[in-house]
RNA sequence: GGAGAGGUGGCUGAGUUGGUCGAAAGCGCCGCUCUCGAAAAGCGGUAGGGCCGUAAGGUCCUCGUGGGUUCGAAUCCCACCCUCUCCGCCA
């Protein structure tokens, strides 16, 4: 959500911004329904002001004659207000959010720059696997199950798969904590406020599943963004020496809508997955800087891994409405002989936070905290990207160095 | 799921025969006085937000949330949310 005030005395930027993130919300139209609405509060709040004078004490039969009338005009102009005001939320909570400077035009994903790659692509002297055969071979995925019980596009996990990502769970939990992060196991389903101020609603609402629709006003997450950044919610937190960072894992859930026939093989794209996220709340002179530290902690992550990757800055087309700043690390899949996506460090400045009202106080200002969030691992990706790059000749699967310890020293994954 | 109690400012907690109550008191916090300094004591200040205004300031809204009754509501009515206690059930 964009300041009003803001919009209101930078009407062409906001228009600029919309016109470089494609949307066609009508500035003009805002500004039209904001002079509206102050217009009428104006008026409403006079007459108000003239009621609660005449209230104080008993009044005359005659004076109460004269405010029971004044009374009916307050009423019209506060019945006139209500469209106004929801007309023009309506439109407010479309608007992305400002675009960081830093960030490239573009309309797609084409515009993305990439800033940096990490890492040699292994080089097989053998016919490679993709994921789901190494999985078939070696009884790790079994989706024809899953379809079986839950649908298309969900899978059972086995054997040295789940333990796989048990130790992933726990390496990368670990790695956090000693980041100066605090470890969080929060809620997977949210309320529909949740939803909104993380700004999943109104935009994404269709990848969202809710839960028991009729009974409750639950939805599953399909991130621990949600909560995490719901959990200071209405609140003035203490962040002007240091940054309040937490990391949470979850399973998320996503419908999925409109990818039919998209990464249909293996367990690429699930309704349903594991996934290990950081989520900062920091002042505004500082976020920037921390927006960087995220990503350093990321290409640490995946360096202790051995994953080749590059990091894509992210143009205006291709990042989220909360977004003012987005970084993609993506990380080589050999069988697929690309890069996919396996983190997402978003830079979302003031814009959840309004909408979630979480402030901090600087001085005897009150201003609204940034909020910052990253994938640290995604255990799904994660472990494809591992599989087919570590795997063997013989068809087997090597356990990276890092995520021995956690799997009882073992180093291989093989029939 | 059944029965009951309650939600007031950073915290504790008054206020429920409707009328200068956005709200007593205490604690906490900030400033000043006293002191070489600190403590104690005394004095003063201390919620958030909208609108008008360069500002000073003015004005309105908010006592869980949303509606309603009334000239006027923290106080009355309705719906919802949340917390707590007891019973039942349960990983």
């Amino acid at each position: 959500m964009l300041d009003i005030q803001f919009i209101r005395e930078n009407p062409d930027k906001v228009k600029e911004n919309n016109k470089i993130r494609k949307c066609h919300v009508s500035v003009d139209e805002i500004l039209k329904l904001d002079e509206k609405r102050r217009a009428l509060i104006s008026q409403a709040d006079e007459k108000r002001a003239e009621l609660k004078a005449g209230s104080k004490s008993k009044p005359s039969p005659d004076a109460i004659k004269e405010l029971k009338a004044l009374g009916g005009e307050i009423k019209k102009l506060e019945e006139a207000l209500v469209p106004v005001e929801s007309e023009l939320r309506e439109l407010l909570i479309q608007l992305p959010n400002m675009t960081h400077e830093s960030v490239p035009e573009g309309v797609d994903e084409s515009g993305n720059q990439e800033i940096k790659t990490w890492g040699k692509k292994p080089a097989f002297n053998f016919d490679i696997k993709d994921h789901a055969e190494l999985g078939a071979s070696l009884d790790l995925i079994d989706t024809e199950r899953g379809a079986k019980v839950s649908g298309s596009r969900f899978w059972y996990l086995k054997n040295d798969l789940v333990m796989l990502e048990f130790a992933l769970m726990q390496y990368a939990a670990t790695f956090m904590r000693d980041k100066g992060f605090t470890p969080m196991l929060p809620p997977m389903l949210v309320r529909e406020p949740a939803m909104f101020g993380t700004g999943f609603f109104p935009a994404d609402k269709n990848e969202i599943y809710k839960v028991n629709a009729d009974e409750d006003d639950l939805y599953l997450i399909g991130t621990a963004e949600v909560p995490l950044a719901s959990y200071h919610s209405d609140e003035t937190i203490d962040i002007m020496k240091e940054p309040l960072k937490y990391f949470a894992f979850s399973s998320c859930f996503r419908r999925e809508a409109g990818t039919y026939g998209k990464d249909t093989t293996g367990i690429i794209r699930g309704h349903q997955f594991d996934k290990i996220e950081m989520f900062v709340f920091c002042n505004q002179e500082q976020s920037w800087e921390m927006h960087e530290d995220m990503l350093a902690i990321s290409e640490e992550f995946w360096q202790s891994l051995k994953i080749p990757y590059h990091v894509l800055l992210m143009c205006s087309g291709d990042i989220g409405a909360p977004n003012a700043k987005k970084y993609d690390i993506e990380g080589w899949f050999p069988a697929q002989n690309t890069y996919r996506e396996l983190a997402s460090c978003s830079h979302d400045t003031d814009f959840q936070s309004r909408r979630l009202n979480i402030k901090y106080k600087d001085g005897d200002q009150s201003k609204f905290v940034h909020t910052l969030n990253n994938t640290v691992c995604a255990m799904g990706r994660t472990m494809i990207a591992i599989m087919e790059n570590y795997q063997q000749k013989d068809g087997s699967i090597e356990i990276p160095k890092v995520l021995r310890g956690y799997m009882g020293g073992q180093k291989k994954i093989q029939a």
